[in-house]
DNA sequence: AAAGATAAATGTATATTTTACATTTATTAA
DNA sequence: TTAATAAATGTAAAATATACATTTATCTTT
């Protein structure tokens, strides 16, 4: 190292992911029950200290990994937590990570013991700050739906407008004109209509679309603002 | 410390400062020129190690305090920068912070040796990621200015309709039209016009006015959404 | 006192977007 | 054939955004 560095303190630096999954039309959170000390028994997102080989988004996918098998999961950085006296048991600042995980093409998901998905509307009390994340995070979400098309990250490949609505209002606790979030929707023109039609949940059946991930980079990269409503 | 986090490698962890500073309608940078190794002679953004008794923020109003006397400063986190090689003298994690200082009413402001303002269209090469995090944090700075009434951070507390478009221009690097700028912002009814006018810049004077800070914030808290401009 | 110069202030018509609201359609099961 | 059910659709009114040119207040000069 460089002697530059050498009388510096060090810190704890540790990772807590704030996990979303959508499935089965409910918002869910991801936390564990914790089988150790400290704070054994109580609930607690999942985490770790980061390691002198790892960025922070490096470590959140990791643990993710490793407690729940998943992969190539949607992760972006919420904030830092860095309060003094956050932790009781040392000086430790936390990275919070945002993921996003779309349940339904999960159903083989691995799930370790301890480890479980809690609805928003019915969260377990959890340790240290990690309640002021989920908090957050839920801002973070609400205003990535509204400029991004996120779906893409809580939807299986193939969707239908329904569901897709169903996504919105589980999100924003707030139900939308069918009419106006269709045609809103579809004027944004980056969903592709396929031929099937989803038979789950009518007689009728409601025709599945695609993103057209492609068509929504270019705009996005031309400078194309996304506001899917005025919530 | 608890037993638990005994064996834990602990890191380096520093702030960094991305200060915006507004004066004679140029929005400008704060950075210095490395007086001591390592990068000597290089430009750089103000920065410290955190210690064990400071959050990130009061690390990083404690360096900018300490640099430019500056007190009372809007800061808040930018992001942070995690990367295992970003910096070759040591592992080191860089959380930066976004600060926003209105220069005019700070002429008798202290500006230290090496220390220096510069244009956002003219800046010079900085150590590290600095660059990225000067980048992020323009993003940032245009994206507050769309859904925040940033001249409360980079105005005197009486200023002018046309004061405030032009650093709406300077900010997002684009004209606006005269008529509509004004009416869009006296329709969001959270500026009070004095009956003082400010006539250093024309004959005729433009009417003074200021952010109605109560009203500002009471419509916030009602869950009004500010939407300064479609950019 | 009048004229010239300069930036500030203003209004209107058109286009676009948002909102509110009720009926018809496709399909399966009885 | 009928009943049941969720999906799909259209239109008018209101609000917002855009485009665009002239008048006003004041100081300076003649």
């Amino acid at each position: 190292m460089d002697k530059n560095y050498k009388y510096v303190e060090k810190i704890l630096v540790a990772v807590d992911c704030i996990i979303f999954g959508y499935g089965n039309g409910v918002l869910k959170l991801l936390a564990f029950k914790r089988a150790i000390t400290p704070f054994k028994g109580e609930w607690s997102l999942i985490g770790s200290f980061i390691t002198s080989n790892e960025s922070a988004e490096e470590a959140g996918k990791r643990v993710l990994y490793e407690i729940t098998g998943l992969n190539h999961i949607y992760m972006e950085e919420l904030k830092t937590y860095t309060k003094v006296d956050r932790d009781p048991g040392a000086r430790c600042i936390s990275i919070g990570q945002f993921a996003l995980v779309g349940l339904e093409d999960k159903k083989d998901m691995m799930v370790m013991n301890g480890v479980e998905w809690h609805s928003i509307a019915n969260l377990p009390d959890l340790v240290l700050d990690h309640h002021q994340m989920v908090t957050d995070a839920l801002l973070r979400l609400r205003n990535k739906a509204q400029f991004y098309p996120i779906g893409l990250e809580l939807l299986p490949k193939q969707f239908t407008i329904p569901q897709l609505q169903t996504l919105y209002e589980e999100i924003f606790q707030k139900k939308f004109d069918v009419r106006n979030f269709r045609k809103k929707l579809l004027s944004l023109n980056i969903l592709i209509q396929l031929e099937e039609k989803d038979k789950t949940t009518s007689k009728k059946g409601a025709f599945l679309y695609e993103f057209d991930y492609l068509k929504y980079k270019k705009l996005k990269d031309k400078g194309f603002k996304f506001s899917l409503f005025k919530i």
